[in-house]
DNA sequence: ATTTTTACTACGTGATGCGTAGTAGTCGAA
DNA sequence: TTCGACTACTACGCATCACGTAGTAAAAAT
């Protein structure tokens, strides 16, 4: 399966857990003041629960009534590749766009 | 529906079209050089087909058995504003990375 | 003449995006 | 003290999309 399937809102909450651990509701408001897209629960857990499948976050013990996660080392590799890949990519195509 | 929905091949073949028209085995040999990741037919005419659904591309007249396809204005001022986002977000994400 | 390459079309499956609805605890105000 | 609003999820389901496989057909190469 690799990795070729990383989709909108995996890479979303990848970033928003990028400068901490949070639990799903706080990422909701992080990604939305970030990029201005407002996921819904489905997508928003949805995402979660196929990114710690993959063992790219992880689950830290429950505060009433919040679950946080955390990346794992794997998924800050993961997301510093694809970070750096996206604004490589990004760049190429702007300069595309210029000729 | 608006924009939300702008997974990856959509994305990939727009900026493939960003330095002029090309038909879809091209576009292929491009993504793929472009960003390593080579597109299966059903892939690539499927997003071909959404984006020229959504007047983002549009075709230009056969020539043997190709179809080229270039970007419409519309297409051209949606994949800028992606890409420039997109950019933004990859910067603003690798900056948290470090804190 | 046969194989290979080019350029697609057709189709099906499974994953995923995304919305709606529902649950349950907490907190402040009437 | 009960009513509503907010927080933080869970459950469910439909439609879309990614992606692989198979097949068609013409042209080029051998």
């Amino acid at each position: 399966m690799a990795l070729g399937r990383f989709s909108d809102p995996a890479l979303l909450v990848l970033t928003s857990l990028a400068d901490g651990p949070k639990h799903g509701h706080a990422m909701i408001a992080d990604i939305a003041e970030m990029s201005g897209t407002r996921l819904g629960p489905g997508t928003l857990y949805g995402a979660i629960a196929r990114l710690e499948e993959q063992r790219l976050i992880e689950p830290l013990p429950p505060e009433d009534r919040r679950y946080p996660y955390r990346l794992t080392p794997r998924g800050e590799r993961v997301l510093r590749a694809k970070l750096n890949t996206l604004r490589q990519f990004t760049l190429a195509g702007l300069r595309k766009l210029e000729a």
